[in-house]
DNA sequence: GTGGTAGGAGGGGACATG
DNA sequence: GTTCCATGTCCCCTCCTA
């Protein structure tokens, strides 16, 4: 571990519901909860207003809709996040070639790798710099940690949360980190922290005093090492800027569980080719095919075979998961389905699937790719009566009141806010779901280009 | 009630090798 | 030549975490 605070974690404030404060000037300051509305949906984010009535990531959206009932419940606009998210990871490579990114909102630096800082002075300058930067930029805030290490970065970035900085002193490490939950340590999830629990250690202070051997007897060899490092605040682990995946895989939870056999049989089908899709969207190939099922009781078994050599062909992916398929009892139902490829290998060649699926995509195909390359519009789906559906939270453009987004929809009807992100808080209207002056529309940028301004906004 | 994607570790079994 | 054993490697599956 080096001496200086150097390492810089960032974590954007309850990114998505932010962005869409940001994007819509009625939510700001209101509970917001962004995840999947379907039945089995669950919490993305939480607004800082909507985690007052308990609203946490990861819970059910039926749970937070009975804990915050008048919170705004959106559906994510993942393109959006990305045009946000490119930005502010485009501020941070400004810092440093050694980014780490971790997901759209969350990133280490390495700040003496970038020759951005070299003491705790100019990383405390850097670190305000940068949220200010993010700021200016994209009208979102994000909390800064420093120091030493990856895992301290990332204690004090939360310890900084909402909208801080919090930098950690070298050689005040374990005296801070000592009484701290060992939740607050990575690797320790829920699981791992019963276990500990069960031992009598709750604290980062009593991992420590457990000793390495007891931890490795309790956790096992790899995780027992690591984690009593940890516990003595000694974390080597550097920043990577890029990583090689390792695995593509896909899954669909169902809203309600499949019982027919040829249907599970089909969802397999359509998965293998998603997948495959987006392994030869990588230029990669790979060995081993899995099949994941989780049940109706929510019972979870994988399935794996692995192929002589790499394949990235559609109807051999199609074929091994048919056969890992055969081996699974599926009686009682499933709530979900999974095919993945692992054992990866750098391969491309001819376009196979296009040749397998005849000329060009299949209808199905296209519309897959539509969603999985980020431009999901309003319109979730075309009903096969003709109806149109609006997802909530999504950008509308209208003929006569021009741009706005969708509040809710259902029988028939579409409520629409008009309002933008530099606009007063806006007007509802509703209109038919099938008017014809209503049509999809990008989102606009959150913070206006001025000439000269060093940094864009977002389009979207 | 409990999403989607990815990575890593542990444990056990099959198999090759000496 | 066969059997037994130790060891290493690969594969499969589950569990856990972020």
């Amino acid at each position: 571990m080096r001496n200086a605070p150097t390492i810089l974690h960032l974590d954007m404030d309850a990114f998505y519901a932010s962005a869409e404060q940001a994007s819509k000037p009625s939510l700001r300051g209101k509970a917001v909860v962004v995840g999947g509305l379907g039945p089995r949906g669950v919490v993305a984010t939480a607004s800082y207003e909507a985690r007052v009535f308990g609203v946490r990531s990861a819970m059910p959206m039926a749970q937070a809709r009975r804990l915050a009932p008048n919170a705004a419940y959106l559906v994510p606009r993942f393109g959006f996040y990305r045009a946000i998210s490119e930005q502010v990871m485009g501020l941070l490579h400004a810092l440093s070639p050694l980014v780490e990114p971790l997901s759209l909102d969350e990133a280490f630096v390495d700040l003496e790798a970038g020759e951005a800082a070299w003491d705790e002075a100019s990383a405390r300058l850097v670190g305000e710099k940068l949220r200010a930067d993010i700021r200016a930029g994209t009208g979102l805030t994000g909390s800064v940690g420093l120091a030493a290490s990856k895992m301290l970065a990332k204690i004090a970035s939360e310890e900084a949360k909402p909208d801080g900085l919090v930098l950690i002193e070298p050689g005040t490490e374990r005296a801070l980190l000592g009484p701290m939950p060992v939740r607050i340590l990575p690797g320790v999830g829920p699981a791992t922290g019963d276990h500990l629990r069960r031992a009598g250690i709750t604290t980062v202070d009593e991992l420590a005093e457990a000793g390495e051997d007891e931890l490795v007897r309790l956790l096992g060899k790899a995780h027992g090492h690591a984690l009593y490092a940890m516990a003595l605040a000694r974390d080597d682990r550097p920043v990577v800027a890029e990583r090689e995946a390792k695995s593509v895989s896909v899954e669909d939870t169902y809203d309600v569980d499949i019982h027919d056999r040829l249907r599970v049989g089909m969802e397999v089908q359509r998965l293998a080719d998603r997948c495959v899709r987006r392994l030869r969207g990588a230029g990669l190939s790979g060995r081993t095919i899995v099949l994941k099922v989780r049940r109706y009781d929510f019972s979870t078994l994988t399935r794996s075979e692995t192929l002589r050599g790499p394949t990235d062909d559609p109807a051999v992916v199609r074929e091994a998961a048919a056969r890992l398929l055969d081996s699974v009892d599926t009686t009682g139902g499933v709530r979900l389905l999974g095919v993945g490829v692992s054992g990866l290998a750098d391969y491309t060649q001819e376009d196979l699937f296009a040749q397998a699926a005849g000329v060009g995509e299949s209808e199905e195909a296209a519309a897959e790719h539509s969603v999985e390359e980020g431009s999901e519009g309003a319109v979730e789906a075309q009903a096969a009566h003709g109806e149109r559906r609006w997802a909530a939270g999504h950008d509308v453009r209208h003929a006569e009141f021009g741009h706005g987004w969708v509040q809710g929809s259902g029988l028939g009807r579409v409520t629409v806010r008009f309002e933008t992100p530099q606009s007063e808080v806006g007007r509802v209207r509703t209109f038919r779901v099938d008017d014809p002056e209503l049509e999809p529309a990008e989102p606009l940028p959150l913070v206006v280009e001025r000439p000269g301004a060093a940094v864009g906004g977002v389009g979207g």
